[in-house]
DNA sequence: TTCGCATTTGCGAATATTTCGCAAAAACGC
DNA sequence: GCGTTTTTGCGAAATATTCGCAAATGCGAA
């Protein structure tokens, strides 16, 4: 189901410069897991707060500190093996393994997936104007989702 | 030097269906001056936390409290006068009066800001994938900056 | 493999941050 | 102006985040 198992973890762990510990792998796994399928009208959660990564982590019967995760997604954060997002009133961390997009509604705060092979090229003239390379970046489109804008509107 | 003048603040308030109270008044004002000119070489701080707000309105002589700041971004970030944006470890907001984009660097957290000019209609084939509204969508690149590009790549 | 060094973890505690309830104050429509 | 509704400040509580340090772990070299 995941994107990402045991062993591409580690070795993605590696590359990235970042010791390979049960705690990160334990993260980006999880991180990987909340990807999964996308079959679901609405896509599920894929983006979590450091605190939901923790809970589901002990939940899962992990065992990690909540200082841990915060200094995990730190950590990966500047790996560049995440990315953080402001939804609602909280930061939360998706995967950035493949460079993937994100629409995010400003009024429910759902976070919309949309990937690469759906945006074509259409993301290079942009980036031209930003001077960042496209190989690593990521946009965000933040704005009312269909739905909520329907629900405003009335 | 402000887009916006306490005029304008008030009929923006007024259109947007929230009450003009002073202490938004100077939030709104605050945030519109963090944008100021644009003449240096790296843009200053255009998004701010609800500290900086906080913070900085009290060192400008207002009196307002902490707890009125974070009603407050909440209050304009649902009627859409302001974006939030995850910046290091924080969340920080910036003015959404009119569209506008932004560049974060995932390394070292600046933000740039793209005018809606520069950008040009290459947005709205970006949009069209998401199903959101280029009427009120904004565009956030997540990435490395240029400058952090080379400091990494050595 | 085993050893040694550098990094990471957990823990506990210190700090920050954010939310809440409530009474007083301010805004808006009439 | 007047009454109603919303917002504010305040104090306190609930959460979230960071920090220091000793023990544990990962990783490269021998």
């Amino acid at each position: 189901m995941a994107m990402l198992d045991e062993r591409r973890a580690r070795e993605l762990l590696r590359r990235s410069g970042v010791r390979r510990t049960a705690q990160r792998v334990a993260v980006l796994l999880l991180l990987a897991s909340a990807y999964g399928a996308e079959e679901e009208p609405r896509p599920q959660q894929t983006h979590l707060s450091s605190r939901q990564i923790h809970d589901q982590l002990v939940a899962g019967g992990a065992d990690i500190d909540p200082a841990t995760v915060y200094r995990t997604v730190t950590a990966f954060e500047h790996a560049g093996l995440l990315h953080a997002t402001a939804t609602n009133r909280a930061i939360t961390y998706g995967l950035a393994v493949t460079p993937h997009h994100h629409a995010v509604c400003t009024h429910c705060g759902e976070v919309t997936e949309i990937s690469p092979d759906e945006l074509g090229d259409r993301l290079a003239p942009l980036l031209e104007v930003t001077g960042y390379s496209s190989a690593d970046a990521e946009v965000t489109v933040h704005g009312l989702c269909p739905s909520c804008r329907q629900i405003l509107d009335a």
